[in-house]
DNA sequence: TCTGGGGTCCTAGGACCC
DNA sequence: TCTGGGGTCCTAGGACCC
C-alpha cells in the first residue's frame, strides 16, 4: 500500500480573459469575453468574472453571450501568448517538484509529497507557489490540495477564485459528500441525467448507491466512480504522456455544399496537420475524416496506412478519397476536419532521431498540449 | 439560444488468425 | 452437422475535459 500522498491541483482564474485584462490595461474592471465572432459561430472560451456576473460561460454561444452582456468586450483568442504565459506558469509549477502533469495550458497537478515537510506543510507550499506564480506573471491561481486528484481538482475549483483549499487527511470524504455530482470529473451531462433520474444527485449519494446498479449504468466506470465519490483514487501524478493524436478542424461562417471548397479546406487542413506532426517529429498511420452536417450529425471515416507518414499530399490524398466516398451530392456541411492518429516518433519508422521535446504532452519546457 | 477546437478514453462489432 | 475460444487489429460513435 502506498503511502499517505500530498496531491496539488493548480487551475489559473479564468486564463485567457485574465491575460488580456492584464496585457490590455483597459480591459481591466470590464467583461472580457475571449472567443470567435458570432458572425462566425463562434463560443466562448473564457470569460471574466466581470462577464461571468451577467450569467457568461465557456462554451456558450458567443451570440448568447453577447446578449447576455452586451456591454462585453469580445477578444479574439491569442493561444501563442497564452502558451507563452502557460510556459512560465508550468516552470514556476516544476521549481517545487518534478512531478507535474499538465492537463491544459492553464491547469496541472504536482504531487508534493516529498517537498511537504520542506516546505512546512501542503498550505504553505500552495502559499508559495500562488505568491510565485503572480510574481512573475501578475495572474491569480486557485490552488487545492488533499490525498489525491480527485480531492484536489475539486478543492481548486471549491475555492476559486484566488482559492487556496487543503482537504486534511482523513476529511476527503465529508469534504465530497455533500457537493453535486456534477462537480466530480467524468461525471458530464448524460451521466449526471441518468444518475438524477436514479435519486442520486450528492457526490455522498453516489457514494452510497448500489454498485449494481451502477455498473449497470455504466459499466466497469460506474464502480470507478463511487470509489471517487468515497474520496479514494490512486490515480498517479504521470508528468509524461504520450501524444495519442495531432487533429485540425474548422466550423465554416456558413454551411458548405459545394464539394470544391469543402475539398479546398480539407486540403489546408491537411497541411496544417503535416506541419505539427513534423513539429513534432511524429508521423501518423491512421487519418480520420470528420464531417459535421447542418443539422449537427457528425460522422468519421478513416484509413490506415501500413506505413506512417508526415506528408501533406499523403494525408490530403487520404482525407480525399475518404470525402468522395460520403459526400451526396446537396449535403450541407457545417464543419470538416482531420485528424492524425497511430502516431509514432520518426525513429520507429526508421529514420534517425534524438530524442525530440516536442514528442511528450508534458515536457521540460512546460509545452502543454496545445 | 444554436451549438469551437484541441484532445483522451471507452465500447462494440467485424475480420482474421490459430 | 454444428459451431470453441482467445487474441489482435481495425472502425465508428459517443461521452467527457479544458
Amino acid at each position: 500500500m502506498a503511502g499517505q500522498r500530498t496531491i496539488l491541483h493548480a487551475d489559473m482564474d479564468a486564463f485567457y480573459a485574465s491575460v488580456e485584462q492584464r496585457d490590455r490595461p483597459e480591459l481591466r474592471g470590464r467583461p472580457v469575453v475571449v472567443g470567435g465572432a458570432p458572425e462566425a459561430r463562434g463560443v466562448v472560451a473564457a470569460a471574466s468574472y466581470e462577464a461571468r456576473a451577467f450569467g457568461v460561460r465557456s462554451a456558450l454561444p458567443m451570440s448568447r453571450a453577447l446578449r447576455l452582456c452586451p456591454e462585453a468586450v469580445r477578444v479574439s483568442p491569442r493561444f501563442d501568448r497564452y502558451g507563452e504565459v502557460s510556459r512560465q506558469v508550468m516552470a514556476v509549477f516544476r521549481s517545487m517538484t518534478p512531478l507535474i502533469e499538465p492537463l491544459s495550458l492553464d491547469e496541472a497537478f504536482l504531487d508534493i509529497t516529498m517537498q511537504t515537510t520542506a516546505h512546512g506543510g501542503a498550505e504553505a507550499a500552495a502559499r508559495r507557489l500562488k505568491a510565485e506564480v503572480r510574481r512573475v506573471t501578475a495572474l491569480n491561481v486557485s490552488i487545492g490540495g488533499g490525498a489525491n486528484k480527485t480531492v484536489a481538482k475539486i478543492a481548486s475549483d471549491a475555492g476559486k477564485p484566488d482559492g487556496l483549499l487543503i482537504v486534511a487527511a482523513g476529511a476527503e470524504r465529508a469534504f465530497l459528500a455533500p457537493l453535486p455530482i456534477r462537480a466530480l470529473s467524468g461525471i458530464g451531462p448524460k451521466a449526471e441525467a441518468l444518475l438524477t433520474a436514479a435519486g442520486i444527485r450528492t457526490i455522498g449519494e453516489l457514494a452510497e448507491a448500489d454498485a449494481g446498479q451502477l455498473e449497470r449504468m455504466f459499466g466497469s466506470r460506474g464502480v470507478q466512480l463511487r470509489e471517487m465519490a468515497r474520496g479514494i483514487d490512486q490515480r498517479p501524478v504521470e508528468p509524461v504522456q504520450e501524444r495519442k493524436s495531432i487533429s485540425a478542424e474548422t466550423t465554416f461562417a456558413h454551411d458548405v455544399v459545394d464539394g470544391s471548397d469543402l475539398r479546398q479546406e480539407l486540403r489546408r487542413l491537411a497541411d496544417e496537420a503535416a506541419r505539427r506532426l513534423r513539429e513534432r517529429r511524429m508521423r501518423a498511420r491512421t487519418i480520420v475524416l470528420k464531417l459535421r452536417y447542418s443539422n449537427f450529425r457528425t460522422i468519421t471515416r478513416r484509413a490506415t496506412r501500413a506505413q506512417p507518414t508526415d506528408e501533406r499530399d499523403v494525408i490530403a490524398g487520404e482525407a480525399e478519397r475518404l470525402l468522395d466516398v460520403v459526400v451526396e451530392p446537396g449535403d450541407r456541411f457545417r464543419l470538416i476536419g482531420v485528424t492524425c492518429g497511430h502516431l509514432s516518433g520518426l525513429e520507429a519508422s526508421g529514420q534517425l532521431s534524438l530524442w525530440a521535446p516536442g514528442d511528450a504532452r508534458a515536457t521540460p519546457a512546460g509545452d502543454a498540449k496545445l
